[in-house]
RNA sequence: GCCUGGGUGGCGGAAUUGGUAGACGCGCAAGACUUAAAAUCUUGUUUCCUCGUGAAGUCCGGGUUCGAUUCCCGGCCUAGGCACCA
């Protein structure tokens, strides 16, 4: 009897699909389990391993939950807009509409062979103008609350990819799609308030259930930091300087103002005789990117401005220099020297010879700091700090803080690293903004009612054109519109929003896909929302990640969410290797899903890459592996023939299957499929071993397998003699009273060595088995007639013989 | 530099309210079946030695404990995030 994996794979792979076996019914909702992946956005090469492993994760969950008696829902969508899919349609000269109806088919088809268990028919595609309605509505929603705002600003512009780039999108200091260098542009772009989120972004990251590693990196991103801002009056000019610092307590250890090139009206702090200097040093650094910037830190290089600053608190007069180590965008863009307490300041105090003094030390004795080793940033003693003395520094900074507020110097503030999300992109492949430019009434709203802004469709010349604007800047039958408020002439905004605005909110699209009449149905939201377990690459963590947040939060605050945050439960997947190396198509190890579903089996594939490791790590595909799990398929299909109706299993194996339901339950709970499957395997191995089986255990071991090895569970499934689907029988039910052993295996320990083993009753009382231990040969050989100290009974498992 | 993870056989990895280290799988070795091979099945597989009722062993060095992969202190390596962030 042998298995024919293609044969079998392909029969319930069609039935479970023409049979909408995994359509979900939204009306019953009182034990819903929303299992969600990152919807791909569907790339002409078809389904790669990496979206391929998160789609089996999430499917896996659903179908596991499903047998326990949940009502799973697992769905599937399109994140089509963007730059992705855009600049892969201009390589091969297509329209991205017509590439897309092609490669979604093929991603599809590719899905259902696999046998996933997810939701066609709630299918969501970000460029249908049913979805991007409503996201163009969210946008006004926005707007409405003042979260979308207009700004110019020094941004960060893209020359290959001819558009604005968000911050987020930076890395490396590359552009994070093509690598190409940002340039600096000064441009009007749309923004989102997401800095008004911050606290609330970082705060909710306490109590939430997702993985370490992604909070850690939202965390940083936020980059919350508590401070103050003195005010300090320039000598001589009716001119303030402010500037923020963590630490306030060093104050009287500062010895110079530094402010950044590019601060607006620097040259006015400059005296007539240093201007020539500082506006070629402020030419050379802005003439460098901040890459270069960061890189060329070895010396700290700046300019006297000839002022001098008075520090409200000290009296000192402190001299003001340019320095391009201070960047505009953070804090305030000037910064007080420290040098004794800061390296940076150190280093420059040295290059310009400025003094250095030490306000804090261990124990608050004095000692010169004549080194970058010496910078002392610890904690210890303030000294040489007139009120602050003796004081530690926790203490010092809250009293710096409030002296500064009573006497208005300064006040406390916390900044921020997270910045405004620039959405406005300068491409084809989006949402339309939905707002009209009018000279006489502004920025005018599209009114709902007229919404989809709908992208024109027959385009000549929609590539990027560079000149900074949109290629919808030349569409005249699109931008030229009457203003929505006077009904004179105006003009559509040409820009579209960032992809991942899109991909903000389609996990709430998925639970209503087909209203016309409003973005969701609040009610069904409320009963669906949040998402129970979300799996996807941390690539994600911080942009996606923090974008979905920030989109919910604002949501939420509207009242359509039940929660904030959208994600009850998020799990980062690892990275798939081939033999310990990335996967790249330059280097032609990459892993074709359908290669292996046809050689080995989807069942083995699948499986396979769950058993490789935990769910968070990096896992090693080899070829050689993967037999492994294909060996199991086998294994299990010839048990079939041991299936015997009422036959009486022994008691050893159905302690052995009571004992497996029990922890897979858990460990599946836990996402720890590794482990799972190793105790499948081993319960497999026991199976084995028997004269028969009885139908009831071959069955409950079936449903146990089944979310790994769903197509061969269903092949034998049915094979005894089924009709439904091994999807809608309903997971083994535990038999605690098999869980008893008649008998245990107590081990002894001599001086923390293993030295013999007991066959007990679990029963035992700690007298009786201290007495069997002791009288036991081995423990007395060992004992060689010394007197035990103390003896400890670890109840069931051991007994330890201190001598 | 700061913030998160991680470090266990030839390999992927199991085991934590501190209690038999190496489950499960891969690979390898030997045997069975076969004319032969593949497949399959059986057995073995941390290392070392003087082969035992032996010793050592979970990145390294200390500590707590009857007992430490697990807890504490110090260090090394590694993956990810942030970074002249003031």
């Amino acid at each position: 009897m042998t298995y024919n994996h293609q044969e079998v794979e392909s029969k319930w792979a069609k039935k479970w699909k023409d049979s909408n076996l995994f359509v979900c019914n939204f009306d019953d909702s009182d034990q819903k389990f929303y299992s969600l992946f990152m919807f791909p956005y569907p790339s002409a090469e078809g389904l790669h391993i990496g979206n391929y492993f998160c789609f089996t994760v999430s499917d896996l969950i659903a179908k596991f939950k499903r047998l326990q008696g949940y009502n799973a829902f697992c769905p599937i969508g399109w994140d089509a807009f963007g730059m992705h899919s855009e600049n892969y349609a201009i390589k091969i000269g297509e329209t991205p509409q017509k590439m897309l109806s092609r490669t979604v088919e093929n991603f599809r088809n590719q899905m259902i062979e696999s046998g996933f268990g997810v939701d066609f028919t709630k299918e969501v595609d970000t460029t249908s103008k049913e979805y991007y309605k409503w996201t163009q509505w969210i946008f006004l929603k926005l707007l409405e609350k003042d979260l979308a705002f207009q700004k110019s600003s020094l941004l960060n512009y893209c020359p290959s990819c001819k558009t604005v780039l968000a911050d987020e999108q930076i890395e490396n200091g590359g552009c994070e799609r093509c690598k190409t260098q940002p340039e600096k542009k000064e441009m009007k772009q749309w923004f989102f308030k997401i800095t008004e989120f911050g606290d609330r972004l970082l705060d909710g990251l306490s109590d939430m259930d997702w993985s370490d590693i992604t909070k850690s990196a939202q965390k940083n991103w936020i980059g919350k930091s508590k401070g103050a801002e003195i005010t300090v009056k320039v000598d001589g000019l009716d001119k303030e300087l402010t500037y923020f610092t963590t630490r306030p307590d060093t104050t009287f250890g500062a010895s110079f103002i530094t402010v950044a090139p590019e601060l607006k009206d620097v040259l006015d702090l400059v005296l007539p005789e240093f201007v020539m200097q500082a506006q070629e040093y402020i030419a050379v650094s802005g003439a460098k990117s901040d890459l270069d910037r960061i890189s060329d830190n070895k010396e700290k290089t700046g300019i006297f401005t000839g002022r001098y600053a008075i520090q409200p608190v000290t009296g000192h007069k402190l001299p003001i220099y340019i320095s391009d180590y201070v960047l505009a965008n953070v804090g305030t863009g000037v910064v007080v020297g420290v040098p004794a307490h800061d390296k940076r300041d150190f280093e420059f105090a040295e290059a310009f010879n400025l003094p250095i003094k030490r306000v804090i030390s261990k124990d608050g004795s004095d000692s010169k700091i004549s080194s970058v080793d010496d910078v002392y940033t610890q904690d210890g003693i303030l000294l040489n700090s007139d009120f602050l003395n003796g004081l530690k520094v926790s203490d010092a900074i809250t009293k710096i803080g409030e002296y500064i507020e009573e006497k208005g110097f300064g006040k406390r503030v916390t900044n921020y690293r997270l910045r405004d999300w620039c959405i406005s992109r300068q491409r084809y492949w989006g949402p339309p903004i939905p707002v009209v430019h009018c000279d006489d009434c502004g920025v005018v709203p599209v009114p709902e009612s007229q919404l989809p802004v709908e992208l024109p469709e027959k385009l000549e010349n929609w590539e990027p054109s560079g000149d900074g604007k949109g290629p919808l800047a030349n569409v005249d039958e699109f931008i030229n519109v009457p203003c929505p408020k006077c009904g004179k002439p105006a003009k559509r905004d040409a820009d579209v929003t960032d992809n991942f605005l899109d991909s903000s909110w389609y996990m709430l699209r998925y639970l209503d896909p087909h209203n016309d009449s409003e973005i969701f149905n609040v009610e069904r939201i409320k009963k669906w929302m949040p998402v129970d377990f979300y799996v996807g690459g941390n690539e994600h963590a911080v942009m996606h990640l923090m974008y979905v947040r920030f989109i919910c939060m604002a949501l939420f605050d509207l009242d359509l969410l039940p929660t904030e945050n959208p994600f009850k439960k998020f799990r980062a997947n690892g990275m798939l290797l081939k033999d310990g190396v990335k996967m790249s198509k330059s280097k032609g190890n990459v892993i074709n899903p359908e290669e292996y579903g046809r050689k080995v089996s989807f069942d083995a594939l699948r499986t396979y890459i769950l058993f490789l490791g935990p769910l968070s790590e990096d896992r090693s595909f080899s070829e050689d592996g993967i037999l492994g799990t294909r060996r199991w398929i086998d294994k299990i299909y010839k048990l079939l023939e041991k299936v015997e109706d009422k036959y009486l299993d022994s008691d050893d194996l159905l302690y052995l299957y009571n004992k497996t339901n029990k922890e897979v339950v858990i460990d599946l709970d836990e996402h720890k499929f590794n482990t799972v499957v190793a105790k499948l395997m081993e319960l497999t191995n026991a199976l084995i071993k028997q004269e028969k089986i009885s139908k009831e255990v071959f069955e409950g071991f079936l449903v146990m397998v089944a979310p790994f090895l769903q197509f061969l569970a269903e092949e034998c499934y049915s094979q005894l003699g089924n009709t439904d689907s091994v999807f809608n029988a309903s997971w083994p039910k535990l038999d605690e009273s098999k869980l008893v052993k008649s008998s245990i295996v107590v081990v002894v320990q001599i001086a923390g060595k293993v030295r013999a083993k007991l066959q007990v009753s679990p029963n035992i009382t700690q007298e009786e088995i201290q007495k069997l231990a002791l009288e036991n040969s081995d423990v007395q050989k060992w004992l060689d007639g010394k007197e035990p100290k103390k003896v400890i009974y670890v109840p069931g498992k051991l007994v330890s013989v201190v001598v």
